[in-house]
DNA sequence: TCCATAGACGAACAAGTGTTCGCCTATGAA
DNA sequence: TTCATAGGCGAACACTTGTTCGTCTATGGA
Protein backbone atom coordinates (compact mmCIF):
# COMPACT_ATOMS: atom_id res chain seq x y z
CA UNK A 1 0.00 0.00 0.00
CA UNK A 2 0.99 3.27 -1.06
CA UNK A 3 1.45 6.23 1.32
CA UNK A 4 -1.22 8.19 -0.53
CA UNK A 5 -3.41 5.13 -0.01
CA UNK A 6 -2.76 4.82 3.74
CA UNK A 7 -3.54 8.38 4.01
CA UNK A 8 -7.02 7.78 2.61
CA UNK A 9 -7.79 4.70 4.82
CA UNK A 10 -6.57 6.92 7.73
CA UNK A 11 -9.03 9.33 6.76
CA UNK A 12 -12.04 7.01 6.35
CA UNK A 13 -11.02 5.14 9.47
CA UNK A 14 -11.26 8.45 11.49
CA UNK A 15 -14.22 9.65 9.51
CA UNK A 16 -16.88 6.30 10.42
CA UNK A 17 -15.21 6.10 13.82
CA UNK A 18 -16.40 9.73 14.72
CA UNK A 19 -19.72 9.51 12.37
CA UNK A 20 -20.58 6.32 12.94
CA UNK A 21 -21.13 5.85 9.21
CA UNK A 22 -18.67 5.93 6.34
CA UNK A 23 -18.09 9.54 4.04
CA UNK A 24 -19.15 10.02 0.74
CA UNK A 25 -17.07 10.82 -2.31
CA UNK A 26 -17.72 14.31 -2.27
CA UNK A 27 -17.07 14.03 1.61
CA UNK A 28 -13.58 11.97 0.98
CA UNK A 29 -12.51 14.28 -1.90
CA UNK A 30 -12.63 17.61 0.55
CA UNK A 31 -11.02 15.80 3.41
CA UNK A 32 -8.07 14.86 1.34
CA UNK A 33 -8.02 18.01 -0.55
CA UNK A 34 -9.01 16.81 -4.40
CA UNK A 35 -11.42 18.30 -6.31
CA UNK A 36 -12.72 15.64 -8.42
CA UNK A 37 -14.73 13.03 -7.20
CA UNK A 38 -13.40 10.80 -10.00
CA UNK A 39 -10.17 10.40 -8.17
CA UNK A 40 -11.28 9.87 -5.15
CA UNK A 41 -13.49 6.70 -7.19
CA UNK A 42 -10.23 5.30 -8.59
CA UNK A 43 -8.79 5.89 -5.14
CA UNK A 44 -11.70 3.63 -3.46
CA UNK A 45 -11.37 0.95 -6.67
CA UNK A 46 -7.73 0.78 -6.22
CA UNK A 47 -8.23 0.30 -2.24
CA UNK A 48 -11.09 -2.30 -2.82
CA UNK A 49 -9.72 -4.37 -5.00
CA UNK A 50 -6.19 -4.97 -2.93
CA UNK A 51 -8.77 -5.88 -0.22
CA UNK A 52 -8.03 -2.86 1.95
CA UNK A 53 -11.51 -1.57 1.92
CA UNK A 54 -15.01 -3.57 1.47
CA UNK A 55 -17.58 -1.74 -0.69
CA UNK A 56 -20.74 -2.04 -1.97
CA UNK A 57 -20.99 -0.23 -5.24
CA UNK A 58 -23.84 2.46 -6.20
CA UNK A 59 -24.62 2.40 -2.51
CA UNK A 60 -24.42 5.40 -0.72
CA UNK A 61 -21.90 5.76 2.20
CA UNK A 62 -21.47 1.71 1.42
CA UNK A 63 -17.76 1.46 2.60
CA UNK A 64 -16.69 -0.57 5.43
CA UNK A 65 -13.06 -1.02 6.74
CA UNK A 66 -12.85 -5.24 6.93
CA UNK A 67 -11.24 -5.65 10.54
CA UNK A 68 -10.04 -8.91 11.13
CA UNK A 69 -9.54 -7.84 14.96
CA UNK A 70 -6.44 -7.94 17.37
CA UNK A 71 -4.06 -10.64 15.95
CA UNK A 72 -3.23 -13.57 18.18
CA UNK A 73 0.38 -14.37 18.46
CA UNK A 74 1.02 -17.83 19.54
CA UNK A 75 4.79 -19.43 19.56
CA UNK A 76 6.73 -16.17 17.94
CA UNK A 77 9.61 -17.86 15.67
CA UNK A 78 12.88 -16.43 16.15
CA UNK A 79 14.67 -13.72 13.96
CA UNK A 80 11.27 -12.82 12.70
CA UNK A 81 9.89 -9.26 14.02
CA UNK A 82 7.36 -9.87 16.65
CA UNK A 83 4.07 -8.51 14.80
CA UNK A 84 5.05 -10.07 11.68
CA UNK A 85 2.19 -12.05 9.66
CA UNK A 86 4.30 -15.41 10.53
CA UNK A 87 3.79 -14.70 14.07
CA UNK A 88 0.07 -14.51 13.92
CA UNK A 89 -2.38 -17.38 15.23
CA UNK A 90 -5.33 -15.97 14.76
CA UNK A 91 -7.49 -13.11 15.42
CA UNK A 92 -9.91 -11.72 18.43
CA UNK A 93 -12.81 -9.92 17.31
CA UNK A 94 -13.36 -6.91 19.88
CA UNK A 95 -15.53 -5.50 17.64
CA UNK A 96 -17.81 -8.71 17.11
CA UNK A 97 -21.38 -8.15 18.21
CA UNK A 98 -22.71 -9.98 21.80
CA UNK A 99 -26.61 -10.35 21.79
CA UNK A 100 -28.10 -8.43 25.00
CA UNK A 101 -28.53 -12.05 26.62
CA UNK A 102 -24.79 -11.10 27.79
CA UNK A 103 -23.92 -8.85 30.44
CA UNK A 104 -20.12 -8.75 32.68
CA UNK A 105 -20.72 -9.88 36.59
CA UNK A 106 -17.54 -7.86 38.12
CA UNK A 107 -15.97 -10.45 40.85
CA UNK A 108 -16.31 -9.52 44.45
CA UNK A 109 -13.80 -11.81 46.58
CA UNK A 110 -11.28 -14.52 46.37
CA UNK A 111 -14.07 -17.69 46.16
CA UNK A 112 -12.70 -18.48 43.12
CA UNK A 113 -8.94 -17.77 43.02
CA UNK A 114 -7.91 -21.11 42.55
CA UNK A 115 -9.59 -21.49 39.50
CA UNK A 116 -7.64 -17.81 38.18
CA UNK A 117 -10.15 -15.60 38.54
CA UNK A 118 -9.53 -12.79 40.80
CA UNK A 119 -10.61 -10.01 43.18
CA UNK A 120 -12.16 -7.27 40.16
CA UNK A 121 -12.13 -9.38 37.35
CA UNK A 122 -15.20 -9.09 35.02
CA UNK A 123 -16.31 -12.53 33.91
CA UNK A 124 -18.86 -12.50 30.77
CA UNK A 125 -21.96 -14.39 31.72
CA UNK A 126 -23.97 -15.43 29.26
CA UNK A 127 -27.95 -16.10 30.68
CA UNK A 128 -29.28 -19.28 30.62
CA UNK A 129 -30.58 -21.94 32.85
CA UNK A 130 -28.74 -24.69 31.50
CA UNK A 131 -26.14 -25.55 33.19
CA UNK A 132 -24.35 -28.92 33.29
CA UNK A 133 -21.94 -30.47 36.79
CA UNK A 134 -18.46 -29.01 36.45
CA UNK A 135 -19.74 -25.66 34.91
CA UNK A 136 -18.85 -22.20 36.07
CA UNK A 137 -21.78 -19.92 36.61
CA UNK A 138 -23.46 -16.90 38.31
CA UNK A 139 -26.06 -18.19 40.49
CA UNK A 140 -28.52 -16.87 42.89
CA UNK A 141 -28.72 -18.66 46.06
CA UNK A 142 -31.27 -17.23 48.93
CA UNK A 143 -31.47 -13.91 47.91
CA UNK A 144 -27.28 -13.71 46.84
CA UNK A 145 -25.33 -13.70 43.85
CA UNK A 146 -22.75 -15.67 43.88
CA UNK A 147 -19.85 -17.20 41.13
CA UNK A 148 -19.31 -20.64 41.52
CA UNK A 149 -18.69 -24.07 39.95
CA UNK A 150 -21.89 -26.39 39.56
CA UNK A 151 -21.60 -29.79 41.12
CA UNK A 152 -24.58 -32.58 41.14
CA UNK A 153 -23.38 -35.54 42.82
CA UNK A 154 -24.97 -38.18 44.37
CA UNK A 155 -24.83 -36.43 47.35
CA UNK A 156 -27.17 -33.39 45.84
CA UNK A 157 -26.12 -30.34 44.95
CA UNK A 158 -23.29 -27.49 45.15
CA UNK A 159 -21.80 -24.79 44.50
CA UNK A 160 -18.12 -25.04 44.50
CA UNK A 161 -15.86 -22.40 45.39
CA UNK A 162 -12.33 -22.97 43.84
CA UNK A 163 -10.74 -21.44 47.30
CA UNK A 164 -9.71 -23.67 50.08
CA UNK A 165 -11.28 -20.76 52.62
CA UNK A 166 -14.58 -20.98 51.36
CA UNK A 167 -16.85 -23.92 52.08
CA UNK A 168 -18.91 -25.27 49.90
CA UNK A 169 -22.61 -24.30 49.42
CA UNK A 170 -25.36 -27.10 49.09
CA UNK A 171 -28.09 -26.18 47.37
CA UNK A 172 -31.08 -27.77 49.25
CA UNK A 173 -34.79 -28.16 48.69
CA UNK A 174 -36.68 -25.37 50.38
CA UNK A 175 -33.58 -22.87 49.59
CA UNK A 176 -34.32 -20.16 46.82
CA UNK A 177 -31.92 -21.02 43.77
CA UNK A 178 -32.01 -19.83 40.44
CA UNK A 179 -29.11 -20.30 37.48
CA UNK A 180 -28.32 -16.82 36.01
CA UNK A 181 -26.22 -18.02 33.32
CA UNK A 182 -23.14 -19.32 32.89
CA UNK A 183 -19.57 -17.86 32.23
CA UNK A 184 -18.14 -17.61 28.91
CA UNK A 185 -14.90 -15.40 28.97
CA UNK A 186 -12.84 -13.73 31.85
CA UNK A 187 -11.30 -10.47 31.17
CA UNK A 188 -9.11 -8.43 33.90
CA UNK A 189 -7.86 -5.14 32.92
CA UNK A 190 -4.49 -4.20 33.98
CA UNK A 191 -3.40 -0.53 34.35
CA UNK A 192 -5.85 1.43 33.05
CA UNK A 193 -5.78 -1.14 30.00
CA UNK A 194 -9.52 -1.67 28.58
CA UNK A 195 -11.40 0.32 31.42
CA UNK A 196 -14.99 0.47 32.60
CA UNK A 197 -17.33 3.16 31.47
CA UNK A 198 -19.53 4.71 34.44
CA UNK A 199 -23.15 3.67 33.75
CA UNK B 1 -41.28 1.12 23.67
CA UNK B 2 -43.72 -0.47 21.43
CA UNK B 3 -43.78 -4.37 19.27
CA UNK B 4 -43.88 -2.43 16.13
CA UNK B 5 -40.52 -0.39 17.35
CA UNK B 6 -38.65 -3.06 18.33
CA UNK B 7 -39.58 -4.84 15.02
CA UNK B 8 -38.30 -1.56 13.05
CA UNK B 9 -34.86 -1.88 16.07
CA UNK B 10 -34.40 -5.44 15.20
CA UNK B 11 -34.47 -5.10 11.07
CA UNK B 12 -32.06 -2.04 11.57
CA UNK B 13 -29.44 -3.65 13.96
CA UNK B 14 -29.63 -6.62 11.44
CA UNK B 15 -29.46 -4.80 8.47
CA UNK B 16 -26.25 -3.50 9.79
CA UNK B 17 -24.80 -6.49 10.97
CA UNK B 18 -25.42 -7.57 7.64
CA UNK B 19 -24.04 -5.62 5.09
CA UNK B 20 -21.81 -2.72 7.62
CA UNK B 21 -23.70 0.25 7.00
CA UNK B 22 -27.34 0.82 7.50
CA UNK B 23 -30.20 1.11 5.59
CA UNK B 24 -32.00 3.70 3.70
CA UNK B 25 -35.26 4.97 4.21
CA UNK B 26 -36.86 2.83 1.08
CA UNK B 27 -34.72 -0.22 2.15
CA UNK B 28 -36.77 -0.07 6.14
CA UNK B 29 -40.20 0.79 4.00
CA UNK B 30 -39.37 -2.39 1.98
CA UNK B 31 -38.17 -5.13 4.74
CA UNK B 32 -40.79 -3.54 6.71
CA UNK B 33 -43.71 -4.48 4.65
CA UNK B 34 -44.60 -0.86 4.18
CA UNK B 35 -45.49 1.14 1.34
CA UNK B 36 -44.57 4.92 2.34
CA UNK B 37 -41.42 6.37 3.27
CA UNK B 38 -43.42 8.75 4.97
CA UNK B 39 -44.03 6.55 7.61
CA UNK B 40 -40.37 5.56 8.50
CA UNK B 41 -39.29 9.12 8.74
CA UNK B 42 -41.80 8.98 11.44
CA UNK B 43 -40.73 5.87 12.79
CA UNK B 44 -37.27 6.84 13.04
CA UNK B 45 -38.12 10.07 14.56
CA UNK B 46 -39.90 8.47 17.29
CA UNK B 47 -36.91 6.18 17.72
CA UNK B 48 -34.56 8.84 17.89
CA UNK B 49 -36.33 10.90 20.13
CA UNK B 50 -36.67 8.11 22.69
CA UNK B 51 -33.01 7.64 22.11
CA UNK B 52 -33.48 4.17 20.83
CA UNK B 53 -31.24 5.00 17.51
CA UNK B 54 -28.90 7.95 16.64
CA UNK B 55 -28.91 9.03 13.60
CA UNK B 56 -27.75 12.36 11.37
CA UNK B 57 -30.77 14.01 9.30
CA UNK B 58 -30.25 14.69 5.68
CA UNK B 59 -27.29 12.27 5.53
CA UNK B 60 -27.69 9.10 3.72
CA UNK B 61 -27.92 5.90 6.08
CA UNK B 62 -26.70 7.96 8.62
CA UNK B 63 -28.59 5.60 11.55
CA UNK B 64 -26.33 4.15 14.59
CA UNK B 65 -27.53 1.80 16.87
CA UNK B 66 -26.01 3.62 20.03
CA UNK B 67 -24.36 0.71 21.45
CA UNK B 68 -23.31 1.55 25.49
CA UNK B 69 -21.34 -1.83 25.36
CA UNK B 70 -21.63 -4.47 27.65
CA UNK B 71 -22.83 -3.81 31.12
CA UNK B 72 -20.70 -4.69 34.36
CA UNK B 73 -22.96 -5.77 37.39
CA UNK B 74 -21.18 -5.70 40.34
CA UNK B 75 -22.73 -6.22 43.48
CA UNK B 76 -26.16 -7.40 42.71
CA UNK B 77 -29.55 -5.57 44.81
CA UNK B 78 -31.10 -8.10 46.31
CA UNK B 79 -35.22 -8.13 44.48
CA UNK B 80 -34.69 -6.80 41.86
CA UNK B 81 -33.87 -8.65 38.29
CA UNK B 82 -30.46 -9.35 38.03
CA UNK B 83 -30.10 -7.11 34.62
CA UNK B 84 -32.13 -4.53 35.76
CA UNK B 85 -31.28 -0.68 35.44
CA UNK B 86 -29.99 -0.27 39.46
CA UNK B 87 -27.28 -3.11 39.17
CA UNK B 88 -25.44 -1.41 35.99
CA UNK B 89 -21.62 -0.74 37.72
CA UNK B 90 -20.87 0.42 34.13
CA UNK B 91 -20.00 -1.00 30.34
CA UNK B 92 -16.72 -2.44 28.84
CA UNK B 93 -16.71 -1.68 25.17
CA UNK B 94 -15.72 -4.38 23.03
CA UNK B 95 -16.33 -2.64 20.13
CA UNK B 96 -14.11 0.13 21.43
CA UNK B 97 -11.11 0.37 18.85
CA UNK B 98 -7.94 -0.36 19.68
CA UNK B 99 -4.70 0.58 17.77
CA UNK B 100 -2.63 -1.37 15.80
CA UNK B 101 0.06 -1.27 18.23
CA UNK B 102 -1.61 -3.57 20.29
CA UNK B 103 -1.71 -7.50 19.57
CA UNK B 104 -2.70 -10.30 21.78
CA UNK B 105 0.19 -13.09 22.96
CA UNK B 106 -1.05 -16.62 23.52
CA UNK B 107 0.30 -17.63 26.58
CA UNK B 108 2.33 -20.99 26.35
CA UNK B 109 2.77 -22.53 29.97
CA UNK B 110 2.01 -21.86 33.42
CA UNK B 111 5.28 -20.26 34.41
CA UNK B 112 2.60 -17.04 35.49
CA UNK B 113 0.39 -19.46 37.07
CA UNK B 114 0.68 -17.46 40.56
CA UNK B 115 -0.86 -13.93 38.84
CA UNK B 116 -3.70 -15.75 37.59
CA UNK B 117 -2.64 -16.34 34.18
CA UNK B 118 -2.88 -19.87 32.75
CA UNK B 119 -1.77 -22.05 29.78
CA UNK B 120 -4.12 -20.63 27.20
CA UNK B 121 -4.55 -17.37 28.04
CA UNK B 122 -4.86 -14.30 26.10
CA UNK B 123 -2.94 -11.06 27.20
CA UNK B 124 -3.21 -7.99 25.29
CA UNK B 125 0.22 -6.50 25.12
CA UNK B 126 0.87 -2.75 24.06
CA UNK B 127 3.97 -2.44 22.02
CA UNK B 128 6.32 -0.45 23.93
CA UNK B 129 9.72 -0.32 25.18
CA UNK B 130 8.89 1.57 28.35
CA UNK B 131 8.65 -0.86 31.38
CA UNK B 132 9.29 -0.21 35.06
CA UNK B 133 10.12 -2.62 37.97
CA UNK B 134 7.40 -4.30 38.61
CA UNK B 135 5.26 -4.40 35.53
CA UNK B 136 4.17 -7.35 33.65
CA UNK B 137 5.31 -7.41 29.93
CA UNK B 138 6.62 -9.47 26.98
CA UNK B 139 10.12 -9.53 26.44
CA UNK B 140 12.61 -11.32 24.24
CA UNK B 141 15.83 -12.69 25.63
CA UNK B 142 17.95 -14.91 23.45
CA UNK B 143 16.12 -15.04 20.84
CA UNK B 144 13.27 -16.25 23.20
CA UNK B 145 9.98 -14.82 23.56
CA UNK B 146 8.12 -14.71 27.37
CA UNK B 147 5.90 -13.26 29.84
CA UNK B 148 7.27 -11.98 33.06
CA UNK B 149 7.28 -9.81 35.54
CA UNK B 150 9.83 -7.57 35.36
CA UNK B 151 12.17 -6.47 38.30
CA UNK B 152 15.14 -4.11 38.54
CA UNK B 153 16.98 -4.48 42.04
CA UNK B 154 20.35 -3.40 43.25
CA UNK B 155 21.64 -7.00 41.91
CA UNK B 156 20.44 -6.46 38.35
CA UNK B 157 17.60 -6.90 36.31
CA UNK B 158 15.60 -10.01 36.12
CA UNK B 159 12.46 -11.41 34.80
CA UNK B 160 10.46 -12.79 37.60
CA UNK B 161 7.96 -15.98 36.71
CA UNK B 162 5.00 -16.29 39.17
CA UNK B 163 5.10 -19.73 39.82
CA UNK B 164 7.99 -21.25 42.15
CA UNK B 165 8.56 -24.40 39.83
CA UNK B 166 10.21 -21.38 38.06
CA UNK B 167 13.53 -19.45 38.04
CA UNK B 168 14.07 -15.80 37.95
CA UNK B 169 15.76 -14.80 34.62
CA UNK B 170 18.90 -12.63 35.10
CA UNK B 171 19.39 -10.20 32.52
CA UNK B 172 22.58 -9.29 32.08
CA UNK B 173 24.75 -6.90 30.02
CA UNK B 174 26.01 -9.69 27.44
CA UNK B 175 22.40 -10.86 26.66
CA UNK B 176 19.83 -10.52 23.47
CA UNK B 177 17.59 -8.45 25.59
CA UNK B 178 14.55 -6.06 24.04
CA UNK B 179 11.28 -5.26 25.77
CA UNK B 180 8.48 -5.69 23.35
CA UNK B 181 5.44 -4.35 25.17
CA UNK B 182 3.88 -4.53 28.49
CA UNK B 183 0.02 -6.16 29.41
CA UNK B 184 -2.72 -4.41 29.34
CA UNK B 185 -5.53 -6.80 29.79
CA UNK B 186 -6.11 -10.72 30.37
CA UNK B 187 -8.57 -12.38 28.06
CA UNK B 188 -9.64 -16.59 29.06
CA UNK B 189 -12.28 -17.99 26.44
CA UNK B 190 -14.14 -20.53 27.86
CA UNK B 191 -16.37 -23.15 26.36
CA UNK B 192 -16.54 -20.97 23.01
CA UNK B 193 -17.11 -18.12 24.08
CA UNK B 194 -15.18 -15.20 22.32
CA UNK B 195 -13.05 -17.75 19.53
CA UNK B 196 -10.19 -16.77 18.12
CA UNK B 197 -10.92 -16.74 13.96
CA UNK B 198 -7.98 -18.69 12.32
CA UNK B 199 -5.78 -16.36 10.54
C1' DT C 1 -67.31 12.58 23.38
C1' DC C 2 -62.90 14.78 22.68
C1' DC C 3 -58.17 14.37 22.09
C1' DA C 4 -53.45 12.75 22.00
C1' DT C 5 -50.61 9.17 20.05
C1' DA C 6 -48.96 5.39 17.03
C1' DG C 7 -48.91 4.18 12.54
C1' DA C 8 -49.72 4.54 7.73
C1' DC C 9 -50.54 6.30 2.48
C1' DG C 10 -48.93 8.56 -1.84
C1' DA C 11 -46.98 12.05 -4.42
C1' DA C 12 -43.67 15.36 -5.30
C1' DC C 13 -39.34 17.85 -4.36
C1' DA C 14 -34.55 18.97 -3.49
C1' DA C 15 -30.30 17.40 -2.34
C1' DG C 16 -27.03 13.93 -1.99
C1' DT C 17 -24.36 10.58 -4.27
C1' DG C 18 -21.85 7.14 -7.26
C1' DT C 19 -20.41 6.61 -11.94
C1' DT C 20 -18.56 7.59 -16.44
C1' DC C 21 -15.67 9.67 -20.00
C1' DG C 22 -11.80 11.84 -21.84
C1' DC C 23 -7.68 13.78 -20.75
C1' DC C 24 -3.52 15.05 -18.01
C1' DT C 25 1.17 14.50 -15.14
C1' DA C 26 4.79 12.11 -12.80
C1' DT C 27 7.55 8.09 -11.63
C1' DG C 28 10.06 4.02 -12.24
C1' DA C 29 11.12 -0.28 -14.60
C1' DA C 30 12.34 -2.60 -18.98
C1' DT D 1 12.55 5.54 -25.27
C1' DT D 2 8.42 2.88 -24.16
C1' DC D 3 5.13 1.38 -21.14
C1' DA D 4 2.59 0.37 -16.94
C1' DT D 5 0.93 2.38 -12.76
C1' DA D 6 -0.49 5.84 -9.25
C1' DG D 7 -2.84 9.87 -8.98
C1' DG D 8 -5.42 13.62 -10.60
C1' DC D 9 -9.06 17.15 -13.16
C1' DG D 10 -13.78 18.67 -14.57
C1' DA D 11 -18.18 18.14 -16.25
C1' DA D 12 -22.24 15.74 -17.05
C1' DC D 13 -25.54 12.11 -15.98
C1' DA D 14 -28.66 9.16 -13.62
C1' DC D 15 -30.02 7.18 -9.69
C1' DT D 16 -30.52 7.29 -4.51
C1' DT D 17 -32.15 9.24 -0.67
C1' DG D 18 -34.24 12.15 3.05
C1' DT D 19 -37.93 15.34 3.63
C1' DT D 20 -42.43 17.47 3.35
C1' DC D 21 -47.48 17.92 3.04
C1' DG D 22 -52.08 16.70 3.56
C1' DT D 23 -54.90 13.01 4.74
C1' DC D 24 -56.40 8.82 6.94
C1' DT D 25 -57.42 4.88 10.64
C1' DA D 26 -57.30 2.79 15.12
C1' DT D 27 -56.62 2.85 20.12
C1' DG D 28 -56.85 4.28 24.70
C1' DG D 29 -57.51 7.59 28.17
C1' DA D 30 -60.05 11.71 30.36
Amino acid sequence: MTDRQKMFMQFIDKFIRDNGYSPSVREIAKGMGLSSTASVKNMLDRLTQSGALRRTENIARGLEKPSHGIPVLGRIKAGLPVTSEENVEGYIRLDKPIGDDHFFLRVDGDSMKDKAILDGDCVLIRLTNQVTSGQMGAFRINGEVTLKTFERTSAGVFLMPANPDFAPIPVGEYDDFRVIGTVKMVIRALEGGYDIEPA
